[in-house]
DNA sequence: TTTCTTACA
DNA sequence: TGTAAGCA
């Protein structure tokens, strides 16, 4: 296809980007910082998001919710471009992956309520 | 008026 | 993360 420079076109503004996302202006920010999304500038230096931004912004805020903290979520992305492994397959990786590592959190965050404090690997990816 | 950066709570 | 300060 040769429309996908419209989902890239930097067009939005941060009060739109917040409307869209729900997040706070700070956050989005944040997650900038981290290298999580990548907006352009104006002249102004103000940040202008493309529909892209949008998506990942959104990716970024249901994973929050879901308990992932911002390396896992650093992490997860990583192995969504993850030059060694295959384009078409990927995608199935990563997501794959990110099932394994919600449920583990789950059944991990379970433990943890009845149990004690066990932590694994994984832990290191949540808050 | 809105966004930006920096810094503190 | 929220909020305040001082700019642009």
């Amino acid at each position: 296809m040769e429309k996908e420079w419209r989902r890239s076109m930097p067009l939005l503004s941060m009060n739109i980007v917040m409307q869209l996302t729900g997040l706070t202006a700070r956050q989005i920010r944040y997650y900038e910082e981290h290298e999580l999304v990548h907006p352009a500038r104006t002249e102004g230096k103000q940040r202008m998001f493309s529909l892209d931004d949008i998506d990942v912004l959104l990716e970024i805020k249901d994973m929050l919710s879901t308990g992932v903290n911002i390396a896992g979520i650093k992490q997860i992305f990583e192995m969504k471009n993850n030059p060694a492994a295959k384009k078409e397959v990927r995608q199935v990786i990563s997501d794959i992956q990110l099932r394994a590592i919600v449920k583990e959190e789950m059944q991990l965050a379970q433990r943890q309520q009845r149990a004690s404090l066990r932590q694994g690997d994984l832990s290191r990816f949540y808050r």
